[in-house]
DNA sequence: GAGCACTGC
């Protein structure tokens, strides 16, 4: 895995000094006037593609003209831990430090930082979360958010955060940095409060990308983009490589299998083409036989996912193959359930992916698509805030003291249904009172949990139940992934997951197999031959252990009586999912309080039972029908105690 | 009664 800018490796210029590679960058020329820009401004847009330096280059810009003096300190976001990791590991080689002294790094489970650390690569997630101890982010004089085309929701909720603080703070500086982004756009979304703004475009160090088109639509590019690799693989040298971006996981194992065929038919005359899947359901080491090289005289043809649109970059790739589709997580709000699906991408994206093919030395990108479809595509991407569940981001903004959200201002505002199901969901859990505002202590200390706020809710909640420490363990699990188990053959699945089984269904299910896992003491042996997710595992044994101290934080200690009540576990998981319950029909499928219809998943425990009523984690629509997963039995009686209860609380007021 | 884009606190 590497990240853009450090594409420029100390080996591929070994006879060149740190600081004459650093001359050498496009950006260097406007050094001077970029420091003015910054200096004059409060708000300085950087347009420049990958390559241009300006990730690697403003910070240390910034530090060398004494912006991290008196104490402050220079940050520059990123939407991924990778890229904050390889880009300090980069700067602090050209500033001549260790790692973690001048130039340091900050993410979840892993920071690297110390008092002498003036530049700081961070996630834009966790800017965020250093709010809720320095509101104003008073120890940093300079802010860079990097790679904002990719309108994540943290770098979102930042700038309209940023703007608020710029207007009590004038001595700090904001850099947004982007690929493709119009600047007018987000010129007046600065100016619109009186804060001054300018903008700088940069040239690129790219190589040029020729674009084809097909001259008439397809039915099946599958079978082009097969029929693309093998005429390039007629003409093009044996080392340039392909890259092909598809849709999803069937889309490619389905080619792979074709291309392998063709490959065996193409013998003698042509080179052996390698046909390489790359998608993040894979494991770490299958996605790193995309980086080995392939025998002298093969060509490798990697088939990818949007994953190789911007965070796992092949090198060597000459020719890109572009299907034009890719796969979205959309939130539904009328029924809360998410649906993935597959659209068409926009026109930032096409040039993003033929983007790739141009790194090391001109290239060509075959777009699968008529000239004239990719005319009718959307300029950009939509913001993920747009089509996202807003639950945990509006808690957010509530807790840094927003009071109205509705007028907030956001780049592009999400539609009004998403904010008034957040709201009331807020409202049900206890974080928002009838007037909207936040609770104290319960909304903020929710907010504060790096959790969903259903799970911080459940997980605050434990203690009047008796089970803190088996809720911790659920919480921990559902963070990191709603299923443990891996699917290798059903035969096998089935046999190890009935042996965690139990009738209560997979919340417990779950718990049990963590359980198991801590007993055996990491061994990933056990968990291979369990048909258990040994990555999974650890990730969620990390995710505890930063619960833990949250929780001692808030004064909860994750005591639990015992043996413990398993249905005091469930009813404490009902308090907060009330409305993530579902009563049987007669043709099977089961009803929610909203009136939609699901379908217990495949993978759920209790796939062939038929339980009258039935909770669940979270609800994914596929096709037609909607799936729960994460199902565990509730008893009806249950729903009306909680449903008196609730009454009599809520109704005095 | 089916198929699983990608991050992150």
């Amino acid at each position: 895995m590497n990240q853009n800018e450090s594409l420029i490796t100390s080996n591929s210029f070994s006879n060149l000094s740190i600081k004459r590679i650093r001359e050498l960058l496009p950006i260097a020329r406007f050094r001077r006037e970029l420091l003015y820009l910054i200096e004059n401004h409060q708000v300085t847009v950087v347009i420049g593609s990958t390559g241009c330096g300006k990730s690697t280059q403003l910070t240390q810009y910034l530090y060398e003209s004494g912006w991290a003096e008196s104490g402050k300190c220079i940050a520059c976001t990123e939407p991924r831990k990778v890229v904050v990791k390889s880009l300090a590991q980069r700067v602090a080689e050209e500033m001549g430090c260790t790692l973690g002294e001048e130039c340091g790094y900050g993410m979840s489970f892993e920071s690297c930082t110390s008092k002498t650390t003036k530049v700081k690569y961070i996630t834009d997630g966790l800017l965020l979360q250093e709010m809720f101890i320095d509101p104003l982010l008073t120890q940093y004089s300079v802010i860079m958010l990097d790679e904002v085309h990719e309108r994540t929701i943290a770098t979102d909720l930042l700038l309209c955060l940023l703007k608020k603080i710029l207007k009590q703070r004038s001595d700090l500086r904001i850099i947004v940095a982007s690929a493709t982004l119009d600047a007018e756009k987000l010129e007046e979304y600065f100016k619109v409060d009186q804060l001054s703004c300018t903008t700088f475009h940069l040239e690129s160090r790219l190589f040029p990308v020729d674009v084809f088109y097909l001259s008439t639509p397809t039915e099946n590019y599958l079978e082009n983009a097969i029929e693309v690799c093998s005429s390039i693989n007629k003409t093009a040298p044996a080392d340039d490589d392909i890259l092909v971006f598809l849709s999803g996981r069937a889309e490619i194992d389905e080619c792979v299998k074709r291309l392998e065929t063709a490959s065996l038919r193409n013998i003698g005359s042509a080179p052996q083409m390698v046909a390489l899947p790359l998608y993040s359901g894979l494991t770490l080491d299958e996605q790193m036989r995309v980086f080995q090289k392939v025998e002298q005289g093969s060509r490798k043809v990697v088939f990818a996912t949007n994953i190789a649109e911007a965070s796992i970059s092949v090198e060597g790739i000459t020719y890109v193959i572009d299907c034009g589709y890719e796969k979205v997580r959309v939130y539904n709000p009328y029924n809360r359930s998410t649906a993935l699906v597959k659209t068409s991408i926009s026109q930032a994206s096409a040039d993003q992916r033929a983007g790739r093919a141009g790194r090391t030395k001109p290239g060509k990108c075959f777009r699968l698509y008529t000239e004239a479809a990719f005319s009718a595509l959307k300029a950009k991407s939509s913001p993920e805030l747009t089509h996202s569940d807003l639950i945990q981001p509006l808690l957010f903004l509530k807790a840094m003291g927003i009071k109205n959200i509705v007028n907030l201002s956001f780049l592009d505002n999400p539609p009004t249904v998403q904010f008034m199901a957040a709201l009331e969901e807020l409202y049900f859990l206890g974080a928002l009172d009838e007037m909207g505002h936040l609770t104290r202590p319960l909304g903020y200390s929710m907010a504060e949990f790096p959790l969903h706020p259903r799970l911080s809710k459940t997980l605050l909640t434990a203690a009047k139940f008796g089970c803190v420490q088996e809720v911790l363990n659920i919480c921990s699990i559902l963070t990191i992934t709603t299923n443990l188990f891996i699917k290798r053959s059903s035969a096998e699945y089935f046999n190890s997951f009935y042996k965690f089984a139990v009738e209560e269904g997979d919340l417990l299910t779950q718990l049990n197999a963590f359980h198991a896992y801590l007993k055996q003491k990491r061994e990933s042996r056990w968990c291979s031959n369990h048909c258990l997710n040994a990555q999974s595992l650890l990730q969620a044994e990390q995710v505890q252990q930063r619960l833990q101290q949250y929780l001692r934080k808030f004064g909860v200690y994750a005591t639990s009586r015992k043996p413990t009540d398993k249905t005091n576990i469930l009813k404490c998981f009902l308090a907060s999912h009330y409305s993530y319950v579902a009563k049987r029909q007669r043709n099977g499928s089961y009803k929610t309080p909203e009136g939609l219809n699901v379908y217990i998943d495949k993978d759920s425990v209790l796939h062939e039972q038929t339980p009258t009523w039935i909770m669940y984690y979270e609800a994914e629509t596929i096709g037609e029908k909607t799936y729960a997963k994460v199902v565990s039995v509730i008893e009806g009686a249950w729903l009306r105690d909680y449903y008196d209860e609730k009454k009599n609380t809520t109704g005095a007021a």
